[in-house]
DNA sequence: CCGCATCCAACGAGATACTG
DNA sequence: CAGTATCTCGTTGGATGCGG
């Protein structure tokens, strides 16, 4: 895809003319890419709290996940280097998530972004 | 938000976690219903210059999305507040799309999303 | 207790053709 | 130009059962 010139001109002063919206587009990709599925941001939250958990506590604490779900969902973001897999050769085994330090640096955009969805208007308005 | 501090059905047992991560959650899958799809967040970020598009222009500025996907996610962010629609009653008929205000609001949210997703550190790195 | 494999249902999403 | 309708397909996600 070459680049064609968008008039998407986002560039407010404050940011590098280099945010062409297709290099931003792209990272907008990404970041669908890593937060993509039902259950990523959810148990994003869940880890927030910055302390390790086992699978089966996330388990618990999201009653309506799959375990499918849970195991895959983390897996991809341990590939992405957002959480961080513990495991413990026990018997019983003991694995722990947790987040890596980017996963953390996560917190407040996400929380930005909860922080959005609760100042929703009631009021439909106008731009 | 009122205080409420009540559990909601989850964890009938003991131990829930220090902050409260159920109201969290409940915010959590509301980002996620509104800014779920695959194209979302690209036609948002296209719609942040400000101006208004008509739907050639966002046709045109994301090749790869459908009619069918472009209207329906433009829909579903009318529904949800995200996004004005337009319509010139003219011939040919001229439909514009912009943000309201509110769908402005997200812009610094997703823009903090951007720049984490564009500080992935090389290394994965444990907390 | 943790995780994987398989099967299966339900949407999401794309292509195409048609209408106002 | 803007939008709708229909069909199909691939993926996502859920249920279950087995293995370390």
């Amino acid at each position: 895809m070459a680049s064609t010139h968008e008039k998407v001109g986002y560039a407010p002063e404050g940011k590098p003319p280099e945010h062409t919206p297709f290099t931003a587009a792209s990272g907008v990709e990404s970041v669908v890419r890593m937060l993509e599925g039902r259950w990523k941001l959810v148990i994003l939250f869940h880890l927030f709290g910055g302390k390790l958990l086992r699978f089966s506590d996330l388990e618990r604490a999201i009653p309506a996940i799959s375990q499918k779900m849970l195991i895959q969902q983390l897996r991809q973001m341990e590939s992405d280097g957002i959480v961080t897999r513990l495991v413990h050769h026990q018997v019983p085994p003991k694995v722990e998530y947790g987040l890596t330090a980017w996963g953390q640096s996560l917190c407040p955009a996400l929380d930005a972004l909860l922080q959005w969805a609760e100042a929703r208007p009631a009021d439909p308005d106008a731009p």
